[in-house]
DNA sequence: TTAGTTGCAAAAGATTTGCCCGGGA
DNA sequence: TCCCGGGCAAATCTTTTGCAACTAA
């Protein structure tokens, strides 16, 4: 989660780009983007909608949808390249990669300088131009094995 | 994909699986591996659909999922863990990594023995057990790029 | 004023489930 | 006979779209 110095200057930066695309700075577009940079449990866009309902109770899904899209368009959000029955949505948008627990879902954050710079086999090259690169380390997170603790059935 | 001999290999694998499970060897089961085995496009329950339709037309949609499901809970495929509109498989079940194109999806497949073996930041140990990495590249591929070269609008 | 935005409702898709029939052990 | 597995159809759930009313600039 982002501190609260990063979090005004990352809003500070949207409203900049609301302006620079002749956007209108809504109360919607606002309150989604607050809602991500506040948070670090990548939520998915129906607790996004969910949040945001507590500050303005008559937004649509469809708005956060539209809404979220949007800002993953301008890069103001980082939609998580993971496989998961819905699509999340990340407020941190430099490089780093995920945790992610296989049995409850749990995702944790992590940097990892060597990652990012580590070289690609040459055929990788090969493929096409290369702009993002994303690890997922996936197994039990902590909690799940204090409840089914390793050596245990099922 | 995997050569012929591997494929074979595979099959027996499947076999004595089904046996040692008490699960029948049905055609169904069969094929829907087997199209895993002989492709390297990691096709959604869809493709994979109309693929094993060719030899089994009156094969259902929902058989398909799942006996991929089942094919997933027995580690005889595996499930990409990248951010797609659908599920994608992949009968390669050897730890490996995919490159995908951000402008028309495709899919590539690449080892490296660099990403699986770097040393993780300390921190993702305390998050939990680690089973298994996964390198998401993302990009423009070859063929998006002629058509649309880099400095070209849009 | 007015074009960009939103909310509502319905559509579109992918995935999952219930139920019954059929075939193999 | 008994039971696993499959097909059909409907349900569920997420995401997208059409459209008329609204509102920030």
């Amino acid at each position: 989660m982002l501190s609260d110095e990063e979090q005004k200057q990352r809003l500070e930066e949207f409203r900049e780009r609301c302006a620079s695309r002749g956007l209108r700075i809504t109360p919607q577009r606002t309150e989604v983007f607050r809602v991500l940079l506040g948070c670090d449990d990548h939520p998915p866009a129906d607790v996004v909608f969910e949040r945001v309902r507590e500050r303005i109770p008559n937004i649509s899904l469809d708005t956060v949808y539209r809404i979220l899209y949007w800002l993953e368009d301008e890069g103001l959000v980082f939609r998580l390249p993971i496989s998961s029955d819905r699509f999340r949505f990340d407020g941190d948008v430099e490089p780093h990669h995920h945790y992610v627990c296989s049995d409850c879902g749990a995702i944790f954050d992590f940097y990892s300088d060597e990652v990012d710079r580590i070289e690609l086999p040459p055929e990788v090259m090969s493929f096409g131009r290369t702009d993002r690169r994303h690890l997922q380390v996936s197994g039990m997170c902590r909690d799940c094995l204090e409840v089914q603790p390793p050596g245990a059935a099922g």
